[in-house]
DNA sequence: GAAACTATTGGACGAAAGGGCAATGGAGCT
DNA sequence: AGCTCCATTGCCCTTTCGTCCAATAGTTTC
């Protein structure tokens, strides 16, 4: 389960000043990678993978707002750090809006850039870990039968097996049963860590 | 328990266009209050009324900036809007990195402005509410003496009575005295709601 | 059609929870 | 000392929980 290294994204249509980054980024110990362009970006779609994305604002076809949206779209949200040039303000306001890290203008130092990284690949891990906690939760449930989910349901509302069984027009002892094998399947060993699980289910996204 | 009205401040140098401001925002049904600078709106400083602040970024004295780093710190995070004349883009980053809700220049849209203050005061409402939620929460464990606080960890952690005790160095029956009193000074039903509780609590700021 | 499987139920037993009642013992006050 | 107040405890009883074994009914598979 070793986490693959953060992997940081280039988009810049400028080549000189691309490989010029790649350079310095590789030089720190960074793995990384270029685009010349949003499309290359989108196309060459790197596999899930922990990192960032260093992106120009103004380039030929589709802009870096417009990858940035896709992104989140995407439900990939790799944090953004834009990088750019012709900077203005209302497009780095619309940029910090949409969730940028940070919003850098040419040229830039480079102890300002490492910085801005340090804290995207922080995101990115916290996102991550966030994420992979979620997504655990949510498939605990899914295993959980209609009926384990409504006796779940019960036992967090505060509700006695008999309560629930009548509620359910089902027998008491079919309701301990199924307590017994939701508890299993979501690895709780007591009602309060019942009670723990629903509030973290309640507070998911979605 | 009637909420006050949202109250919009607005702190500016240019005293022409502050009271233009305050004319539109009170035309629109909105109850205001003008600053001159940064200094004034702190003396000033309003009762704990929910609102946003809407604030002018190169002042004499303290910068909007300061006084967005200063309310943060003071634990009274009105939101904060920035509309501003001469702007860059290295303060439009600083602001939106610093939690303002948006940054406009002028002239401003009227609806652009209006749009900005909706936002404002709906985060302003959840805050208020996230706040008053956390603080009923804090305020309930700290009711909690160190012994019945003892027994909701265990309970919490899934032991039964008997290990409690057996851990605390005291009677079962005095566990389940303490448990009932906790349960009742939390207002809680069952364990699931300890255990709910438990999870809220942990997840607080500090 | 028979076997295998699943969901549900009944009965029963020990363990645990919840709570009433009274006794104990220490802290603080008069 | 005498007293009250309160936390702690023991005893006892009822209700609920957690499981074991076995039986029934409906469904799927061969």
């Amino acid at each position: 389960m070793s986490t693959p290294l953060p992997l940081i994204h280039v988009v810049d249509d400028d080549e000189s000043l691309r490989t010029a980054l790649l350079r310095l980024l590789g030089a720190a110990g960074f793995e990384t990678r270029g685009y010349a362009s949003t499309g290359d970006f989108l196309l060459q779609s790197p596999p899930d993978r922990p990192g960032c994305v260093l992106l120009d604002m103004r380039m030929p076809g589709p802009s870096g707002l417009d990858l940035q949206a896709a992104l989140r779209r995407h439900g990939n949200p790799l944090p953004v750090i834009f990088l750019t040039g012709y900077a203005d303000v209302a497009a780095s306001v619309r940029a910090m809006k949409a969730g940028a890290v940070d919003f850098l203008t040419k040229p830039v130092e480079r102890e300002t850039l490492f910085e801005a990284l340090q804290r995207a690949l922080a995101r990115d891990a916290a996102q991550r870990a966030a994420r992979a906690e979620a997504e655990r939760l949510r498939a605990a449930f899914a295993a959980l039968t209609p009926r384990e989910r409504a006796v779940f349901d019960g036992i967090v509302a505060g509700q006695i097996n008999k309560q629930i069984a009548d509620a359910m027009g089902i027998a008491e002892r079919t309701v301990k049963l199924q307590r017994a094998q939701l508890m299993a399947k979501l690895g709780a060993n007591s009602a309060a860590e019942l009670g723990r699980l629903a509030e973290r289910l309640q507070h998911l996204p979605d």
